[in-house]
DNA sequence: CTGAAAGCGCTTACAG
DNA sequence: CTGAAAGCGCTTACAG
């Protein structure tokens, strides 16, 4: 059996409050003897003493614990920022619970009814779609609640995004002034409002330099079986405008994706098109060492985070606090070439 | 505030036995009549009570959590895991703490204790180097604990690790058959029980071969600061044994590295070597497409990681049940090319 | 300088 | 068919 505050107590003949004073530090504030103090923590060490903290939990109403919900935790950004997250709570004395919703409503929805059941003391989301009902009751609630990547602009909640539509319309002006002059945009998931953002950047560059919009230029790929649909999406574009000289990828695995149907197809994209991209991944400095990007802000992204999640639990506490009232947009850092 | 229990027993005037036997299905079982448990699952619904799962917790003795502790969250491999060892843990009912041990002793043997404090019901841990003493700990006091990638032989520890030695072996057994005679052994953490299998099945595919180990063509890059290091370890090689003639990779990382420092010098590794790896990323579908690899069967891994912590905590609770008796070693796809 | 007691929100053996 | 009471292991206001 584990030791508990009872068995020092007792070995000691002390009581559990004495006991419980000096382990938690509050034994000077406390008035405690010099003598008891060093015995009290002699005979923790000597037992191994580890306190319960699901007890202390239930007793202060506080888990020192995070919800951390993604669509993926194996995406390399998902999991560069989950790290990120985790190290920032681990500094600030909090663990982490985390969960894929696997970009499924229903499930992201369960998870957070679950965690809140599970008593964690706020919750770090990237949003699936439109999946509005169980967060707006963690609003309601005023339970703490952080959203990044993707953010709902209806909803009084705090969010870290990047300036997405600031990048894209850089890296579609820089592949126009290297000469580009049929851009394909290769997105995705049209509904989320980043995607939405990342589109108008696009439209913009194009539009300032005077470029008509092609639609036939816009692949927007299907989310579910997106490595099969990408193909077909890419055989259109080739096949209504063969003269294609740039893309630009809404999102790192778009790029990966495409980079195969290059290969597969022989095609040596690196010489025949402007390219460019949202998110730096490691692949690309061998595969496409060229690519023009938008390298999303990791770090930052995962201090962010947690920093205003903390301070939404520390508003929590006081009635007065306000709520959701960081948002937050961070900029990428642009890597242009030639 | 949160209802409680207590909010619907005294609104229905029934007792909190009784609304916690419906709520908890134990309704039949206990022989509550129908008009009472329809009446108080109405008034939980109407009031959207949520169980506090942490005063469950303290009385039960099981909080439904795992740990997962990594040595990066970030790595593909381990994200790629955590991904499943997630899933299926949410099919039984289990969530998962996680966090990054950063591959450094001390902070792992702290998370070791925290999570243990924290009352998770069992620990998955992809160890560091030789830290035991904490693990020796859970293990003298019979708390749950599954090791994965990496093992120690000398505890009585279950664990689930690949084919280290046959895999290597094999991949370089089919490097030899090619043509290759001159092949690179690139590898790291030579402490590492996985790393030294890896090595053995090198040297023993060149053994059988009768090709005489080349200990110049040996190289060992230091964990930290690898992509440094391994400029160095490649540079030794190629000007020791200028006619080296095949790579075989220990490690996804140490390959990726290689494929860098080969574009940097303009190398056409894909034409002019021989290539293995252990575990299979998407990098190589592009950079590497002939690369020989033993895929890493990160599905079962994460399978068999938590079906067997959920076997050691059913054990635990019988004191009669054996301890540590799984050890388990998946075979790797080979994807030989040529 | 130290302790008895209540309480956090559940579950469950016992009683009727 | 239903309830009173004890207890999980802590913390903390109150008392001395």
């Amino acid at each position: 059996m584990r030791v508990s505050l009872k068995d020092i107590a007792e070995k000691l003949n002390l009581s559990k409050t004495t006991v419980s004073w000096v382990l938690t530090g509050q034994a000077e504030k406390k008035g405690i003897s010099k003598a008891t103090q060093e015995l009290v923590k002699k005979c923790a060490e000597e037992m191994d003493y580890q306190p319960n903290l699901i007890a202390r939990s239930l007793n202060v109403g506080s888990s020192k614990t995070i919800g951390l919900i993604l669509p993926s935790i194996s995406d390399d950004f998902y999991s560069s920022v989950a790290r990120e997250i985790e190290k920032n709570a681990s500094n600030n004395g909090y663990s982490l619970m985390i969960a894929s919703s696997e970009s499924n409503v229903e499930k992201e929805d369960k998870i957070l009814r679950l965690f809140r059941a599970k008593g964690v003391d706020g919750i770090i989301l990237a949003p699936t779609k439109r999946s509005k009902r169980e967060i707006e009751r963690l609003i309601d609630s005023k339970f703490p609640l952080v959203t990044f990547d993707r953010f709902f602009p209806e909803l009084q909640a705090s969010y870290i995004i990047i300036d997405n539509k600031e990048s894209s319309y850089e890296l579609t002006k820089h592949l126009i002034e290297k000469g580009c002059k049929n851009i394909a945009l290769i997105t995705t998931n049209p509904h989320l409002t980043t995607m939405g953002y990342r589109t108008e950047g696009y439209e913009q560059a194009l539009a300032e330099a005077g470029i008509k919009l092609n639609p036939a230029l816009i692949g927007c790929v299907e989310y579910e079986d997106y490595d099969k649909n990408i193909v077909k999406v890419l055989d259109s574009i080739f096949e209504k405008v063969p003269d294609v000289d740039g893309f630009f990828f809404a999102t790192h695995i778009l790029a990966i994706e495409t980079f195969l149907y290059f290969n597969n197809r022989g095609i040596d994209f690196n010489e025949r098109f402007g390219l460019a991209s949202i998110h730096k991944v490691s692949t690309f400095d061998i595969v496409a060492p060229k690519i023009n990007v938008a390298e999303m802000p990791v770090f930052d992204i995962g201090k962010n985070a947690v920093d205003v999640l903390l301070r939404e639990i520390e508003s929590q506490k006081k009635t007065t606090g306000k709520r959701g009232q960081y948002k937050i947009v961070l900029p990428c850092s642009l890597f242009l070439f030639d």
